[in-house]
DNA sequence: AATGAATGAGCCTTCATTCAT
DNA sequence: CATGAATGAAGGCTCATTCAT
């Protein structure tokens, strides 16, 4: 039955809501008057506040790093992956707006329940790195890439231009291209080539 | 004579506090005990919680700022200067680790004071961009860089970068120079040269 | 069923306590706790103490000018109405002596949220003093009093002395005939009558 | 010297801002910024809030007290003695219109420090009506008066339908003659006279 | 004597959480 | 299962009072 139905609702509303204000800003009440069910309701399918958010985020960041996979298992050149990976990650968060805020939040390092949950959110985000780790590794290992960095390092700068070019679209070029002129740019690089061809 | 003191102290603790937890994990009750200053001192100097909280951000900036500043004024070399600029970001976090995470929290935007604190943050941090952003224009009308980004959106980029090297300092090459590295790994791509050579 | 029971246990209690001492030396913890609740059930019915204050004002007021009524409904002769109106008055302020202090504090004027409330309690102390208003003004047309104050100002006169013989009824005479003493003062007057007569 | 030139300045400053707002309305801090004077410098002249607040009635109400005594030795008249009497309370308070709502404020008994203010308060109180009661009790010894109300509660009625009056000018007939009006309609009653001289 | 920075007890208010219906 | 009235712990904030200068 749609027992599920009400679970999803108060996600939705809670993806929208905590993106909207800090943790401490969101009230359950309105949640679950946004949401359209009874405050007990929210206490039924998440432990507690702190529990719902996290959910929030790792529901989403799942729905992302299932999509980057996808990538990883369909291109087989660096270059194309790199820029494909990059697309869809600023496609997800294009759409989900709101997530963009939460998933790039501090992470308070514990080793109680909130440390475990920060552990699970760690692992996806890793997972999503890989993706760009795993390409960079391949242009590396074919002799295509070259750098005094690990690819997992390089994965990570990608990562941290993506979310900057996020923050600011306005300021990157239109369109959907810009994530694939960010990964030329680490490509090629600001000085110019003798041989000036990038792609 | 010592007036400010008191203020200074309770910057230098609510910095610390707030980067160690969430704002609304953070009472102001802690803020005073361990600043050693009555509860009431706090409102002598502060509005009240929030403002206390972006005057630790934007204090914080501001000696951010003026540090980035003089690398501008001392250095001619884009190159260099990219480098020196990124290291001095990097050095500034790493002293004032609990900076970090404030600086980088999304902002909220609002026409409210809320909004004001956050457009006085956003003035900071474009100047802080602005010396990536004209060491770049620099290579640019030099025609020692070739980009297909403005320069403003390249230093956010580099920002972006320098972020998240700093979040994942254990994979980053060890020393104080892996900013110089991204530095680099921006400049010459990576793809490999001709002429090898980097800088 | 007894959704409102509590609101009524509130008012109640906080009648008696905002009676027995001045606004700011009651505080909602003796309320709740007196009143048998918890101390958030207070804002689930009231914005905040001082409409809880007002509340409790208003609710008092509203329960007299509803017995007033009644009298001017019921009697036809001038004298006797403003007889029993007056024993009206001074009944119900014998049983709800809280109120008594409360209904006559100075209001402060203003257009705030707070001058909005004494607005509603000008209103219903005028319904008030207009059943006195309309008595005086019934034999002043009945050529049965004479008088060169306004009906309106006479109803305020009585009202003031009402006030005065309850603050003090101990120099009063005994039982429940003063204030119908009082009024036939004011209708005969200190000046010894040839046709001493005085109802 | 001028040292209790600051008691004045205080006293009068508090006069105001008491009548304005409601006690816990009214910080020191108010009182000492618009008084001119350091904070520390009330408690030399003033034992706390509380008993500033007292001294600005009590000294009120001490130089009301004398203004009446003196029409009781100027006036032999009852009916001119209670004219002058009313007159002189109406005139009082339209000087001192701050006051007016200090001096009205329901008393809290205690036996207290509180407590004993009001007892100063009630005796100065009780002071002034005795000029009323005197002259009444003047008027019945005369045989000119005639009335089943003590001396006492007749002054008490007075003081209530002069408060009201004060409260609602508006409604009393213009000039400064309303008290004497008052009074005496309350010589001459509503019922027409015979022989409808009053004065 | 005068000042006003500093204090901290105390209060209002919020809101996550519970549980009777 | 769902609800939302009730709860009370917790925290932001105020302001009377003190005391070093």
């Amino acid at each position: 039955m749609g027992c599920k139905r009400k679970a999803k609702r108060i996600l939705q509303t809670a993806e929208r809501l905590f993106a909207s204000g800090r943790f401490h800003e969101v009230t359950l009440d309105q949640i679950c008057q946004e949401a359209g069910v009874g405050k007990g309701t929210i206490y039924r399918y998440f432990d507690d506040k702190e529990d719902l958010y996290f959910q929030v985020i790792l529901t989403g960041l799942d729905e992302l790093v299932e999509s980057m996979r996808q990538v990883r298992e369909q291109v087989d050149d660096p270059g194309e992956g790199l820029r494909k990976a990059a697309c869809r990650v600023v496609e997800f968060y294009r759409k989900r707006h709101a997530l963009f805020r939460l998933m790039h939040t501090e992470q308070i390092r514990g080793s109680d329940r909130k440390g475990q949950m920060w552990q699970k959110w760690h692992t996806r985000h890793q997972a999503m790195l890989d993706v760009f780790a795993d390409f960079v590794r391949m242009g590396i290992e074919s002799e295509r890439y070259t750098a005094r960095l690990s690819p997992e390092a390089i994965a990570r700068l990608i990562g941290g231009m993506l979310r900057s070019g996020l923050r600011n679209e306005d300021e990157m070029p239109g369109g959907d291209e810009w994530p694939a002129v960010v990964v030329e740019l680490l490509e090629s690089g600001l000085l110019p080539r003798e041989n000036g061809e990038t792609s």
